[in-house]
DNA sequence: CTGCATCCGACTCGATACTG
DNA sequence: CAGTATCGAGTCGGATGCAG
């Protein structure tokens, strides 16, 4: 547990065990879906395993997760989580606009891309997509998204299948339209992002995604620079 | 500011700001009314004053508040942090039910309940009422608040007024009333509060007092133990 | 009284390597 | 795949001091 404020405030007592550290992103990431703990671990990359499973086992004994054969899944406490995640989130993408490099991760980008396919959009034959984002090092640049009917694979090595459609953008423009600060057609019209393939298919790939669940947040007149100074 | 999590995520960028210890209870004293230095403090009693001062200037940094002419306010971006401690505060209150005995600062309970006095509930002359808190130790056991029908007091020495109505219980008890967690009724029945006074003053003091704005929030069936331990 | 700055011990985090 | 072990660097928090 984190040091307690002594405080019986409601607030001061959900604190003590929600502040430290990365605790919130695990939670977020088990109401996002993910359960096993390599799986957490693709969700929150520059954690140690070891800081992980710590957390973990704090919010076992707070009572907000239970663990089930590898499995770690959120109780009703938990579960209620969701509207503190959200809250958070909203404010983020509303005042928290401006991105540093460093936050631009290309793997966070496809993982999260993959979760939230459209099911049912999506061809019925097999599908490549290849991303290619020519700002970021050779070793990220390029990645492989493999797409059934019923099946999503991300990759970072050539898997080998024949590409579809082929989508060129500097990663800080793929990431804005991820979250709702640049919609689809204004990078097509202005050039930040580029489709190669067949016409039908660069019509329909972005149907294929859902946003980020918080694209649609209204966004305020004024931005503040969240200082990464 | 607090270290980057390195991901885009809405969510990170907020917590970025907002996980580091004692931010959001700042942020829960600012949204209460406090503004002053040493008013945020009395919300904070733990926080050495060097930390707050750190912390008031990154939140300032952060664009969640401005100074003006020695007033903390919040700008449109730390308003909307209320959502944010209200999730925080509806989840503890119904998931932290359990308060170490560290957690029970009648100064803070009696700051809570001036804050929330209920403005022309009062008696039209001054009415003074003593709180006595068997359980606690000499130094903080007596407290006084001084009401009048535009203005209240907290001390923890005897002003020297005549007292109009003396309140004892337990502080467990009284601050298990204050959340919400036991009714003031129920109190009174079994005993854990006694009100000793003229019985007008008897029958209308819990009048007086709007509860926590959490008090009503409706319980889970059962509650978890958030371990202290 | 208000609003900080400095100093220092205790603790936490993060990077890396390692185990079943 | 699912975690543990170790250790240096950084941060927190408390005491103390000091200007306006």
């Amino acid at each position: 547990m984190g040091a307690s404020y002594y405080q019986f405030c409601p607030v001061a007592k959900a604190m003590e065990l929600l502040d430290e550290r990365w605790t919130l992103l695990i939670v977020r990431e088990l109401l996002s879906g993910s359960g096993r703990f390599n799986e957490l671990r693709r969700g929150v990359p520059r954690m140690s395993p070891t800081l992980l499973s710590k957390r973990l086992n704090q919010l076992a004994r707070a009572g907000v997760l239970t663990k089930k054969d590898d499995r770690y899944i959120l109780t009703p406490a938990g579960e209620e989580l969701r509207p503190v995640v959200e809250a958070l989130a909203v404010w983020g993408v509303r005042w928290i606009g401006e991105l540093g490099d460093q936050d631009l991760d290309p793997q966070l980008l496809l993982w999260d891309m993959r979760r939230n396919i459209v099911p049912g959009a999506l061809p019925a034959h097999r599908t490549v997509i290849l991303f290619a984002f020519p700002d970021v090092p050779a070793r990220t640049r390029h990645w492989w998204l493999v797409l059934t009917p019923d099946n999503a694979d991300v990759c970072d090595t050539d898997p080998g299948f024949e590409v579809s459609v082929t989508v060129t953008a500097d990663l800080r423009d793929m990431v804005r339209i991820w979250r709702g600060d640049l919609s689809w057609p204004d990078a097509l019209r202005s050039g930040a992002l580029d489709l190669q393939g067949p016409e039908t298919v660069r019509r329909t790939l972005p149907t294929w995604f859902a946003l980020s669940p918080f694209a649609a947040v209204p966004r305020p007149a004024i931005h503040h620079v969240g200082g990464n100074s």
